[in-house]
DNA sequence: CGGATTTGACCTGCGC
DNA sequence: GCGCAGGTCAAATCCG
């Protein structure tokens, strides 16, 4: 009775250690996450960049060759130096009212003007979250697409997106909407598996699937019921994503990254 | 009432 | 020099 007993106890052990190895193991994977999310976060925004800098080469191909691009104005810095165009694509019921552009940084609406190449007005705006900030912002809607907003951006901030050296705390809320918008950012260039250059980027799902969200409640069931599969299926997403040479390599590129802290984007 | 937006007038650069 | 078009200003208006 009493050996029974023991081997029990002794079970209750093992399984207790294998839950708080599982436990560390979801830590690192879910720390491992995060540094690959905003790893990603980063390399969306280069790409956009990269993609705005394209689509204004694009732009100044025959059919976006407008009047207007010859009349580039003197004041108007290079596009390879401070000018950025993005667009973005707007809600279905939006279509031709508003011309605001969630990016994060707070907007003051200085001038509204029809130009002559396209029907939509153009808006002006200036950044105002910084009294000296010299960023401006053009926002139009594209006359291909009336649901794609073409927006210009001016100059550089000279503070963040946070306005922190405002300490203003309702931008962090505004900044979430803008995380929230920027998923609308369109990339001009054709994304693979996408041949509608107006859809929304292909995202990169980085929420686990079925066996991470299994393995988020394993434990609120009884463990007898759940603790082999929950247990299977780590095992089985951990071997998934081991077996995966894209994960590995970018895994190990996100790690180099952050502990270096210079990030070498261009090998992930 | 104060800040944001609207909108017509004005300024500036470019092409003819 | 003139006209055109993009960009900016600032008074009026709106809105919370």
């Amino acid at each position: 009775m009493e050996a029974a007993h023991a081997s029990c106890k002794e079970k209750v052990e093992t399984l207790q250690d294998d839950l708080k190895c599982l436990r560390k193991e979801n830590e690192t994977l879910r720390f491992m996450l995060d540094v690959m999310n905003s790893k990603c976060n980063i390399l969306q925004a280069h790409l956009q960049e990269a993609k705005a800098r394209q689509m204004d080469i694009n732009l100044t191909q025959p059919g976006f060759n407008h009047e207007a691009n010859k009349r580039a104005r003197t004041s108007e810095v290079p596009i390879h130096n401070k000018t950025q165009r993005i667009l973005v694509r707007t809600d279905s019921d939006d279509h031709g009212n508003s011309l605001i552009v969630r990016d994060g940084y707070q907007w003051r609406k200085y001038g509204q003007k029809v130009t002559k190449d396209n029907p939509s007005p153009r808006a002006y705006f200036r950044c105002s979250m910084a009294p000296a900030c010299p960023v401006k912002k053009k926002v139009q809607r594209c006359r291909e697409d009336k649901s794609v907003l073409v927006a210009t951006y001016d100059g550089q901030h000279n503070h963040d997106v946070h306005g922190s050296s405002l300490g203003d705390s309702s931008s962090s809320s505004d900044y979430t909407m803008a995380r929230g918008s920027m998923a609308n950012i369109i990339s001009p260039p054709r994304m693979p598996n996408n041949n509608d250059p107006f859809l929304p980027p292909t995202a990169l799902d980085l929420t686990l699937s079925a066996p991470h969200q299994e393995n988020r409640r394993p434990f609120q069931n009884s463990v007898e019921d759940s603790h082999n599969n929950s247990y299977n299926n780590i095992a089985e997403y951990a071997a998934s994503l081991t077996k995966d040479p894209n994960f590995t390599a970018a895994l190990a590129a996100a790690v180099a990254s952050s502990i270096t802290q210079q990030p070498k984007l261009s090998k992930i």
